[in-house]
DNA sequence: TAATATAGTATACAAAAAGATACTATCGGA
DNA sequence: TCCGATAGTATCTTTTTGTATACTATATTA
């Protein structure tokens, strides 16, 4: 059985990249389409707003995670993708994504049960 | 290349179990040391309000991921543990201790070369 | 008889995250 | 000349999280 030390527990660093109330929708959509517009992004995620996804884009640029390319054009073009390094948090949200999908429907069986 | 349908997406599912400045700890610790008392999960988390480790243990148990057992005594004694379900999440936290000690590593040699 | 240990609850407060809304610059086209 | 498109900022309010602190019950022990 594995165990990791709590003390040493880096859990959070990981926690930390994906907590946000977009930042899950955001990083599949990159993964899914690949490279996305700026005005992309948010047509995909109805009620997000402007200030959000800008916010969010950025957190996770600064961790790397996503690439934005500007284009010196007017009106502006701004590119996001995936970095490569990003990608490894893709097995991650893979497991994630499965696990939340069992427990949705381990709820929904308790709801059930108890009519 | 995986792809999930990010309108499909339930990573937000096994996040909320997740998220919480304490509930990663106080999952590993009960992974680590099995079943343990109130106090003694407390002793092992300083910092740590009796209002808040109450909170989130809480939570955990709605989900079903920890359980509670209460033995009618006085002074009380209540212990807690992983539920056998709740042991599903541990290759998740492990994947997520592991991506996050390779990024603390990450940062710091990113920090380093800028000096 | 008073202190101690345990597992809480209650209340108030502070801080962080998220949301709503309005504003900006600038080129091309009608 | 005014409108629309793009990718943002700025400001304010609301909601959610987390912290601090005090309080409770009761058998046992000193």
């Amino acid at each position: 059985m594995m165990k990791i030390e709590p003390e040493l527990c880096r859990v959070e660093d990981a926690l930390g990249i994906l907590v946000g109330k977009w930042k899950p929708i955001i990083l599949l959509n990159l993964l899914k389409e690949g490279t996305q517009r700026f005005s992309e992004l948010k047509r995909s995620m109805p009620g997000i707003t402007q200030k959000m996804l800008t916010k969010q884009l950025r957190e996770l640029e600064d961790e790397d995670i996503v690439e934005r390319v500007v284009y010196p054009q007017v009106p502006p073009k701004v590119e996001y993708s995936i970095s490569e390094y990003g990608k490894s948090l893709e097995p991650i949200l893979a497991a994630m994504h499965e696990w939340g999908t069992k427990h949705t429907l381990h709820k929904r069986q308790k709801l059930e049960q108890k009519g």
